[in-house]
DNA sequence: CTGAAAGCGCTAACAT
DNA sequence: ATGTTAGCGCTTTCAG
């Protein structure tokens, strides 16, 4: 049995016959380094089989090389897109990727700042929206403070600035604009009572789509009915239960907008097994464009938002690649991205 | 503004008037401290907004508690829910989870597994079909050993093993045997010509899954068609070209079985698109059982892997934690799951 | 072009 | 209960 350490670079400079300092330059190519010497010295690491270590590295020298994010879940699409553009982007730029998951859990969350920071991560991305929540909003800028004065950076994407006092940059999309705009294609289509359905109540992100929706109602003069607004989650089963027992009760409405493509799965389900046809009867729209839009039958018209690209500019801000070569601009520090709609197949005028 | 460089053990220690032995007692909660002692320490954290290094102390003492993964993409679900397992049972175990992407790239997988070693992960869990190239296969193997002898494990999931002689540990899926089961679930329904579609032709899981469908033919005295079995990719696009060219060629069979969900989700498209009725005219099964599969429609008839459990399988081998409490049992190195069908709408015997 | 030596921030004996 | 003191493995001046 080989023994159970791996060899270090003082071994590799041993059995190379020089010193660390200049095993250290061939490994780094940062320096001059004679051809034979170089050549001594890689025999030596491929017989050792030596691998650097990564953490002494961190130690001596600064940075870590590495950017973590924090997403609710690697299975939801929402959020694997972004990881993947964050992903990219930090191999790109040469970072190795954390990512870890909260499971929606608050303190979970925090705690993985912190573990981040322990880990010098280079930036920490704080990916979808957050709840109300003015405790833990001070926690996180508490966070963020410590992350900027260690020289690292917190990043918030998909959810609203802490404020100018708190040292973060943020990647944003136009989520008002996007469910305003579908919004207002349903009631151009006709529709004037439009069931909003889905989303936690007190998350940014479902108070800005509810918001973009308000919006579209009132400027064409339509009054936003109460019994037409029914928050909750944003899981298909939500949507699922709520369509069935909203059919059941008699509601009166034409038209859903899903607060996301995957409660609009549910309602479609409901809509199917109940016999209501889409978009004969009831039409349907969602938000995200996520795969699943494409799969539904009828396929999903839906809001688009450019997930990964969000990703990528996180990490590109964070990490203070510039966007444009304008040596002048400040460090930039929001970035905002649009959203637009997508037609497919699942609206058409009302009866 | 404030110093751009966190505050340190020492730091910590000077301002709470003590060593920084002591600082690193309250912190690892690992040795008494007297309270009043312990009180003033952690004053001077929260003063100072000191956050540990990981590095020092992975350096100082010896594990990183880290585990890496490394997988082909983030928005493929059946890496996604692989992934998920392992990020939760990572964290029962205390440890962090460093996600890494290929994008199918075998270089990239090498480079990967030296920097998840460079980063002394406490396991490395390879993830998915490999490709048959013995370079290739001795490369990872190489890198097996390595990790080994850092005190590491190599885990390989859902890809054979690399031999006894290479110290690796495994955790696969009845891949072969669920490929049987629903082919002979197709024959019992009465289908004699079955298309086979997708899958890289090379790819470890490709040809697994066609063993079980070649099998379960010549059980029942069925010769395998040359011209019924079509590779080629896992990917959308694959099943639903592949089927349009097909069907445009009048060959005849009357159902399909996917190399995976993904290519389903294409087949059943292009059937849609040419008006053939699924299951009337053409029965349609899968293989994974990931999310899409309950949106086709008619909802299709998969094979079911443990995905996620799988994925908890690995981190739990690779940490030695016992499955069973026999405290006699030899380290255990294997581990398979099963895999089963889910009969949904998309399969009725042939007109 | 190469070597010597001083840390990086922390933990773990070993003292006290 | 607390302090002292070696390192952990690497990078990086500073000297040759």
């Amino acid at each position: 049995m080989t023994e159970m350490s791996s060899a270090t670079i003082a071994d590799v400079a041993k059995r190379a016959g020089v010193s660390s300092a200049t095993v250290s330059r061939v490994i780094n190519r940062n320096y001059p380094v004679a051809t034979s010497t170089r050549e001594r010295v890689e025999a030596a690491i491929a017989e050792l089989g030596y691998v650097a270590n990564a953490h002494a590295r961190a130690l001596a020298g600064s940075t870590n090389r590495t950017v973590g994010i924090i997403i609710n879940d690697v299975v939801d699409p929402f959020y694997a897109y972004i990881a993947r553009g964050v992903e990219r982007e930090a191999t790109v730029h040469g970072r190795l990727c954390m990512v870890c998951c909260t499971q929606g859990s608050h303190e979970k969350e925090l705690a993985l700042i912190d573990l981040l920071h322990e880990q010098r991560a280079d930036a920490v991305i704080l990916v979808g929206g957050a709840h109300e929540d003015r405790a833990y909003a001070a926690e996180v800028g508490r966070r963020a403070r410590a992350l900027h004065t260690a020289g690292s950076t917190l990043v918030l994407c998909g959810r609203p600035s802490l404020g100018d006092d708190v040292p973060t940059k943020v990647v944003e999309y136009d989520n008002e604009g996007g469910a305003f705009a579908i919004t207002d294609y349903l009631i151009t289509q006709g529709h004037r009572r439009i069931l909003f359905l889905g989303g936690p109540p007190s998350l940014s992100t479902t108070i800005a789509r509810l918001a973009g929706h308000r919006r579209a109602l009132e400027m064409r003069g339509l009054a936003q009915a109460k019994e037409l607004v029914h928050t909750g989650s944003f899981n298909r089963r939500f949507g699922y239960d709520k369509v069935r027992a909203l059919l059941a009760e008699g509601l009166d409405f034409t038209a859903i907008f899903a607060a996301n493509d995957t409660v609009a799965a549910g309602v479609m389900q409901a809509l199917e097994l109940a016999g209501v046809s889409v978009p004969e009867e009831i039409s349907v729209v969602g938000y995200d464009d996520v795969p699943v839009a494409q799969e539904l039958r009828p396929q999903l018209t839906t809001v688009r938002i450019p997930l990964e690209e969000m990703g990528r500019q996180a990490v590109r801000l964070a990490l203070g690649v510039a966007g444009e070569s304008d040596y002048l601009a400040p460090v930039q520090t929001t970035t905002r991205v649009g959203t637009s709609i997508v037609v497919r197949g699942s609206v058409a005028p009302p009866r």
